[in-house]
DNA sequence: AAAGCTAATTTTATATTATTACATTCATTG
DNA sequence: CAATGAATGTAATAATATAAAATTAGCTTT
């Protein structure tokens, strides 16, 4: 497979990704144990594999990869984990793409507005907070009790623009 | 069938939903005769089908729905019309519930905020014209280049409120 | 009218995404 | 240790979506 999301493979020479997956699984154990919940061994391992890097990946992707280390995984062994995942917030199902995402706000207010760039696939968390305030408003005046929020934009973000400036 | 969605299946009394029907339908017609394209029976079919209510569908319900009509009606033959219908602007589709709805902004500015009622399952769209200019400013400061927009809010609608409030 | 062209449709098959149901195992605690 | 509830294993299937090839219908050109 050579898709356009699959170029870019190496992260930009400033961005230590080490950091990034050591940040989150330690804030994910934290949270928890704090909460008196399981990360137990397979949600341990699919929350290691969502966040190899920074791009949106299929439940059946994680399930291909998951194998080799855990031969007995079926869909379900994934999608549980999925769902363990999201309800604690650790990180972000994307509704437009039906693929999953790290969560690096875990903990924080979590319904962040999403970049996600075609061309590298990679996902951008924003807390926009004044896109939040207009939407605060938006719901008043309609009327309408807000239980959860997708927003999700999808484009080339800041660093395929860099890059594809460059080619020409 | 007699899920919460089903419920408030009479529309309130000032809502001439007759007047959307027609209206929608006949903007479509317009609009497809102004651009050269066919509105097929197929697609005008599947357009009413969509504005039977302003409730969220789903592609297989149409395709339920269409076969009385059509016996030959296959997953291919909906899809199809959708895929039509939304490049033409005439119906949004909805990322977070695989389902479709018709769109009455047709031709203007066509990625509106949609607010989805988890009770009666009706999708109502605005402009919130301030969460766009705030949308805006957050892909300047972020350099990302949008492409689309999917803005799906999931809570209680105003309707619903007014008479959860009334069985109390 | 016949041939050629294009958009639309039909048809069959299959790919992708997600859930259900039930049996079993594991961890915790009384 | 036994009871309990949480987590996992396993199989089957549901729900959503697309691919590909053959055919048809409406035009245009000759
Ligand atoms: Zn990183
Ligand atoms: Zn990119
Ligand atoms: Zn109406
Ligand atoms: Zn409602």
């Amino acid at each position: 497979m050579n898709t356009p999301a699959e170029k870019n493979h190496n992260p930009s020479p400033e961005h230590n990704h080490e950091k990034c997956v050591s940040k989150a699984i330690g804030t994910a154990e934290h949270l928890c144990v704090v909460r008196g919940v399981q990360l137990t061994p397979i949600r341990h391992q699919v929350l290691e594999l969502i966040w190899e890097n920074h791009k949106a990946v299929k439940a059946y992707e994680l399930l291909d990869r998951i194998k080799p280390v855990m031969d007995a995984a079926k869909p379900a062994t994934i999608y549980r984990a999925l769902d363990f995942l999201i309800e604690q917030g650790l990180i972000h199902r994307i509704e437009s793409l039906n693929a999953f995402v790290g969560c690096n706000c875990s903990g924080h207010q979590h319904e962040q507005l999403l970049l996600i760039c075609k061309q590298c696939n990679e996902v951008e968390e924003r807390p926009a907070t004044e896109v939040m305030q207009a939407l605060s408003l938006e719901f008043d005046q309609a009327g309408f009790v807000v239980h959860s929020k997708a927003l999700e934009i999808h484009g080339i973000c800041v660093k395929c623009i860099g890059l594809n400036d460059k080619q020409n």
